[in-house]
DNA sequence: TCGCTCTTTTAGACTTATTCTAATCTGTTG
DNA sequence: CAACAGATTAGAATAAGTCTAAAAGAGCGA
């Protein structure tokens, strides 16, 4: 399967067209990135840099387009911890987060390890989207 | 009181002075804006813009370093929930948030109202610093 | 009080992450 | 394969925040 590959039964190629995205070069090139290797936290600007790395000529708006359109369409999720930094998390399953504060790396928390026993009350007209736990961990 | 109040023994004064911060003019009335009002979630630049329909003079530059200096001496605490915005939360105490993304606020959850029944082991060699529940609501 | 020194503030330039725009290109459908 | 809607692009634009060097202010001792 080399990286030219454009047989329209792909996985990937079938991801795209579930979520109603044209399998287009760009995108195609970037679901491979994100999702073959497995759970992945990435930055736009990293994916960027592993695209050109890879030899796949993709602008740096098309790889935000892409990360908002594969994160409205559910195969992403945005997770933001440091001002001026947005995370893409490849693990769209539900889980958390340890933030190691000495490097600003993001950890995935395993479903289970962390629990929540107790949860609040919306606020009037609205209902709760969804429910994010960040544990900030420093060295020592 | 007026805004010229300038007494070496006020709440603010010895607050900042507790904080290991010189109890300038800027300083003071932006202690003021925080933390009279009551447990309130600002940006920069709100605050910049309280500042100025107060008749104070600030620059920007100077809030930021305020917002810092007080993030520090644990005056205030940092919220990032949106890519590109901070929050300073005057409640310092230990306490959750929901996350309105209809309108970008913030809301205090009591701290009592959510509770975590489990927690995991952190990484190799780090030691948790901080749990953050966000919870994130919708309209509806 | 004055003067000295160290700290703070400032305007404005700069950086970084991200979005926008308008032109060009490409997938898909008939 | 033509036509058109949707996608991609370079580069300009924006936004939040940081940095810098110079000016102003705070606090101290005499």
């Amino acid at each position: 399967m080399s990286m030219l590959d454009n047989r329209p039964f792909t996985p990937i190629v079938q991801k795209l067209r579930a979520a109603g995205l044209r399998p287009t070069r760009q995108r195609m090139s970037l679901a491979k990135l994100l999702f073959e290797p497995g759970d992945r936290h990435v930055t736009a600007e990293q994916l960027h840099q592993e695209a050109a790395a890879g030899r796949i000529r993709v602008s740096l708006a098309t790889v935000y387009n892409t990360l908002h359109q594969f994160t409205a369409a559910g195969l992403l999720r945005e997770v933001v911890v440091q001002p001026g930094r947005s995370y893409f998390d490849t693990n769209t399953s539900d889980h958390h987060h340890f933030f190691i504060e000495a490097n600003g790396h993001l950890q995935d928390i395993p479903g289970d390890s962390v629990a929540l026993a107790k949860l609040p009350e919306p606020p009037e007209g609205t209902r709760i989207a969804r429910v994010e736990v960040i544990v900030r961990v420093a060295k020592g």
